[in-house]
RNA sequence: GGGGCCGUAGCUCAAUUGGUUAGAGUAUCGGACUGUCGAUCCGAGGGUUGCGGGUUCGAGCCCCGUCGGCCUCGCCA
């Protein structure tokens, strides 16, 4: 069966069309019927056209007044120029309007259970249940184009400079480190399981083993913790490794291909190369080791000025080796009890004990513990931060890392609080020098910062055995605008010492054999000087896209929960198909 | 696993202290209208107040449980 097939887009047409016929498809986007003349808005991905049905032709005329909202329709006429006091600025097509000669019913559709429109409000929750219909939406349509154009510049970028795309295994081995797997059950090997990768990190690393190189790939990852809105148990990376490298060329490489993204999506020059901040000043500085820097808020330290003070809380603090920081917040002074009080439970949530504060005023600081201080110690701290009248202080102290990050998560509420975030504005850095090794008091070990096959700085290597705690990793993340949006390492090449970071984790030989025997044994053979990097795809087409949320980006997400709520995935089996994979469900 | 917010018409929301027949906007359906563009105007239909239990003369509202959505802490090498 023919029908009336499109021989324009319904983005495409302009007063350069004029008087052509043409024929046109999509769905029925708006009727509005003025009795004698009804004027449709026709869309598909590439625009609305005003299609208009007239007494230039009844027939046609008639059948409009039956045609829906989302019916999908085939129609033929003829482009005419709008007059000038008719045209629509909103529309590309706004100059013109098809005159409707004939008109085809090509599918009715059922009423959707919400509007297709810029202005729909349906809940989250009906959008996913409906994906299909949330999905017709301009809006939605232009954040999958977005994401589509990333990765089709990651394609041309990487293998102009000489990258290889190769696929892993998707189907592979379950190593406990890191995050919880999401396994599935052989039905060959009964009792056995294959583990979906979290990242193709070993594979990657044997490929440098054989001498691929340059890698590269768009690969789904799978992680099966909680979710988050920035966070989906399976989401997309660019993986990239390279050999006989070093950080350098990491950055070059990345650099080259992030300022391309932003120049072709955004039209944004980025100034290369991009600021770089160790993991140490990242966290004294803005309390997060991903910070966000389109905001001029600072913490700054006043250890020695205040462990001096007679505030208690203070001078333990730093009695016990902690430190004492404080942010300065320009015209706070007003902000009431109630909102600070609120400030408070943000940075309790964060780790803090509580929160002190000054208020600078004319002629006085106005606090509830200036009591404890000199007036040479008020008049020292406010200089310190060089705060005016009318703005308010406010301070953390305790032990290090549990303060700057609580003020850290002040921070970036007071910059929500103050809207101080330009939305247009694009801050991206490498944080870099991070620790190798994290002790965690509960299991009395130290676990990977990043990964256990990244590699030590070579000047730290000494102090694997003596002080683990300080050794810092050639591990560095990729930030933009407080999100992290990649990270990478160069890697351990050689064998002994990655036997030795084995030996500091607490993994014994026969089960770092077990677990990771295919990289070891790579590696025994021989692999390069190498490293690389990953890149959530997700979240830097968020970013691109001005989304809030990573489902806004992916075609068909998951809920919080982890459902599906389209295909009701995940869903239980039959009893057969546990049976075949050799499993008994609790 | 913990904390918070939410669940009422297809959709988005309202409903005073627990009190009459649960309302509005929008969508849908019918009608009017020859230049609209989120058209407008007139009219109509539309409800298991997520589900189960309890308290009460009486529950959308209070209590217990449960399911679901969102945010978040833990978690995410």
């Amino acid at each position: 069966m023919s029908f009336l097939k499109r021989t324009h887009t319904c983005g495409e047409l302009s007063i350069a069309n004029a008087s052509a016929v043409v024929r046109l498809n999509g769905w029925v986007h708006r009727v509005r019927d003025q009795g004698g003349v009804v004027f449709i808005d026709l869309r598909d991905r590439y625009g609305l056209t005003q299609l208009v049905f007239s007494e230039h032709n009844p027939e046609a005329a008639k059948d409009a007044t039956s045609l829906r909202p989302e019916d999908i329709i085939a129609v033929e006429g003829e482009v005419a120029r709008r007059d000038e006091d008719k045209r629509n600025p909103k529309l590309a097509t706004g100059e013109i309007e098809i005159i409707v000669r004939k008109v085809e019913l090509l599918t009715k559709g059922k009423t959707p259970p919400f509007e297709v429109s810029e202005y729909t409000q349906a809940g989250e929750d009906v959008r996913m249940k409906y994906r299909f219909i949330d999905l017709r939406r301009a809006q939605m349509q232009q954040n999958l184009i977005t994401r589509h154009k990333l990765v089709t510049i990651a394609h041309e970028y990487f293998n102009a400079h000489n990258f290889i795309e190769v696929e892993t295994p998707f189907l592979t081995k379950s190593t406990p480190e890191g995050a919880r797997d999401f396994l599935v059950p052989s039905r060959l090997q009964a009792g056995h399981f294959y583990a979906l990768p979290q990242s193709p990190q070993i594979f990657k690393q044997l490929l440098m083993v054989s001498g691929m190189d340059r890698y590269f790939q768009v690969v789904k990852c799978f992680r099966d913790e909680d979710l988050r809105a920035d966070r989906q148990p399976e989401f997309t990376q660019f993986d990239v490794e390279m050999s006989f490298i070093d950080e350098e060329d990491v950055y070059e490489v990345i650099e080259g291909f992030i300022a391309r993204v932003f120049k072709e999506i955004k039209g944004v020059e980025l100034s290369l190369p991009l600021m770089r901040l160790s993991y140490e000043e990242a966290m004294n500085k803005y309390g997060k080791d991903s910070p966000d820097l389109r905001y001029e808020l600072f913490i700054e330290d006043v250890t020695e000025l205040a462990g001096k003070s007679g505030f208690g809380v203070f001078s333990s603090a730093v009695s016990e080796g902690g430190v004492v920081k404080g942010i300065r917040v320009k015209g706070a002074e007003p902000w009431s009890r109630k909102e600070i009080d609120a400030l408070e439970v943000i940075v309790k949530e964060n780790g803090a004990k509580g929160l002190a504060w000054f208020k600078v005023r004319e002629n006085e600081i106005y606090s509830p513990i200036a009591k404890f201080f000199s007036a040479d110690e008020l008049k020292s701290i406010v200089a310190h931060f060089e705060a005016e009248v009318g703005d308010m202080i406010f301070f953390g102290a305790g032990p290090w890392k549990s303060t700057v990050t609580s003020l850290g998560a002040l921070r970036t509420a007071m910059a929500k609080k103050l809207e101080l975030t330009r939305k247009d504005d694009y801050k991206l850095l490498w944080v870099t020098d991070f620790p190798a090794f994290e002790f965690h008091e509960e299991d009395g070990r130290y676990y990977s910062m990043h990964h256990p096959f990244t590699s030590p700085r070579p000047e730290d290597v000494s102090l694997l055995d003596s002080d683990p705690g300080k050794v810092l990793a050639r591990a560095y993340d990729l930030v933009l605008n407080g999100s992290e949006i990649g990270g990478g390492s160069i890697r351990i090449h050689r064998r002994e010492v990655q036997a030795k970071v084995f030996d500091l984790l607490g993994i014994s030989r026969e089960e770092a054999e077990e677990r990771f025997s295919f990289l070891l044994g790579g590696l025994e053979y021989g692999a390069p000087p190498h490293g690389g990097i990953a890149l959530g795809v997700d979240r830097i087409a968020m970013l691109l896209a001005g989304a809030d949320s990573l489902r806004d980006v992916i075609a068909f997400p998951k809920t919080a929960s982890a459902t599906c709520l389209l295909s009701g995935a995940p869903s239980i089996v039959d009893q057969k198909q546990l049976d075949e994979l050799h499993l008994k469900t609790k």
